[in-house]
DNA sequence: CATGAATGAGCCTTCATTCAT
DNA sequence: CATGAATGAAGGCTCATTCAT
């Protein structure tokens, strides 16, 4: 592991545990094993720092995300998958979910900003999928923005709830699919059984 | 207006515009027409005003809520009812919906196991009706705490949907509540007509 | 004295002795006898109280200098008299000349242009009276801005002599005045007495 | 050119530009096409690099002081050439001048006593010529070491009014000998046509 | 009760200098 | 000789909190 990556690596525990704010340059360098100064030859600020560490994350979630919609039989699916897969990437990643979920909306605007728009790719795939499968005639027809919306928020609340509890119960995402795919009106969709996580 | 009042408003403003850590506490007693000092006459800290910001709110919901569940012809409509006096609740405060579902996670650890506990109200509440719901056939088995987590998590990303583009679309509530009640599996049961707030 | 006053004179003193970028802020809080954050109750930056000070000097200066040319019988004593004027005004405040004549130049960009724009007055008023002179008859033509520049140069370099030697050394005045006279060709010209400086 | 001479080219103008603190090592080095650990293969400190520049130019200031002054007819012409060879000299290196006129006054204490070392030795000459010209009849008595002074402030003046206007107006110079001249008394004295400078 | 000037701890950031490679 | 990553001390600035009036 290189220094960017034991700086990274640093700079996602502290965050993680201690927020935004409380979470200080010196701590994360002193984590890491080097020197303050040190931090600064890898990140231009303690802001671009933590927005890095997000963008980490959604970097992998969406390519996740991505890769296991392919070959999906139906619209339904493809959302179901892509739950899956956004479900199953951040319990991976304990650090950076903490940092996104929680720590995320009390940094700086710009940090929040930043996330507002990769958020909006991710929310940009849902409702293109809702809105498919209303057209397919598979889910009744509705608001397809807002219904990815609040799929998303579902999907957020029951990660913190993972994070919360300090347990990363894998039954407990059939629970969620099945929730989401009845709230979009497929209830008659039979739930994917889960595979292996794809390499 | 009293001055505890104004000092309370006004820090909602300035929280809610500005988050934690960026308000400060001379903005807020500016904005409130007093002197600094006389702000930590009201409150011991800046942190106990936004965590008391944050309970002012839940009381108002948590009462709203109790009220409207009263005389419900069965549970889903409990549930539903409680769904309806949460988001209007939070529409009417914008300010402090801003600082409950925006700011607060980002606050210091204290604030946010204060509000861990009042959402574990509400929470407890959705919990016991979708466990009633399950129990008398209404809904199909499932864990209670989560889907209630999954409920709020839905709302919560509505409430921001609505906040983030400063409208107040009722016509979106329903949406939302449709969305809830087919997600826990209340598929058949029709949404009841919106009646007035009950004041 | 109140605490204003005691900042600017401790920053004066500072600044002269240590120079723009040696003086810290916490040395000027601690010589004017506060903490370091009640610098910021009264200058908004180390830099901006820096040019509070440099405007100090010239805002006295370019008074003295006003007053003292009033009533005067030709150009040429009006120049002679700003030429008092301002040794006289630079050497009754040895900390801020120290500040203006040595100190400015290494400071920022930002404070050298406000110095640049405020020497310019006082060299509008030398180029002014060369001009006239120089119609008048009394001395030979030339370029007037280059001459009140040179005029300003050697007066600067008088001062900072001056300020070296920790000596007030008054008839030096007169050696000045003389040679900045016959430099632009008034060698006729009596230099005037000095009379008592007008309080 | 070899990394000494490149080093301190890339110094030069790195100070000239952006002054003595402003400047870093690092930007000498990358201007230099070196590493900046090189940089303290040939500099002590970036301090000593900085005095190093000065005496350059004083070098090559007083070697062609030195030179310029032999076989002049009278004191006054040796005088006259003096301001010549200096004026000449500083209009031919920019960057040094830039250095040593307006950037030398802002940095170390150690600098500013190395520069006033170099700075007596050319007011030596000039003040002792002052001196003979007395002594002989030619310009009334007077202070010379004074006299120097002013000659020498006016001289900088001249340079840095140039200096900022980004010209070398040839014909400034023979406005600011005649200036001098007059200021110390000499005017009768016709001033030297320009020659060709010397090589 | 109210004021608001004063406090001072603490943090982000820079950069001259070093040294292992 | 050359490199450039690493160091860590130092300083400007903020702001929650206090307290004399």
């Amino acid at each position: 592991m290189n220094r960017q990556e034991a700086l990274l690596a640093a700079a996602a525990s502290v965050f993680a545990r201690q927020g935004y704010h409380a979470a200080t340059v010196a701590a994360i360098a002193r984590r890491a094993g080097v020197a303050t100064g040190t931090f600064y030859l890898y990140f231009p600020s303690k802001e671009q720092c933590f927005a890095q560490l997000i963008a980490l994350l959604y970097d992998e979630v969406l390519q996740d995300v991505q890769q296991r919609r392919r070959g999906a039989a139906s619209v339904l699916v493809k959302l179901d998958r892509s739950v899956q897969a956004v479900l199953q990437c951040f319990r991976r990643r304990r650090d950076l979910a903490s940092i996104v979920l929680l720590q995320a909306s009390g940094a700086t605007r710009a940090v929040q900003e930043r996330l507002d728009v990769i958020e909006a790719e991710l929310l940009g795939l849902l409702a293109t999928d809702l809105s498919e499968a209303a057209q397919d005639g598979l889910i009744p027809p509705g608001d397809a923005a807002l219904r990815a919306r609040l799929v998303l928020g579902a999907m957020r609340e029951a990660l913190v709830y993972g994070l919360r509890r300090d347990s990363a119960a894998e039954q407990e995402d059939d629970e969620v699919r099945r929730f989401l795919l009845w709230a979009v009106g497929g209830q008659a969709v039979a739930v994917e059984e889960y595979g292996p996580e794809p390499s």
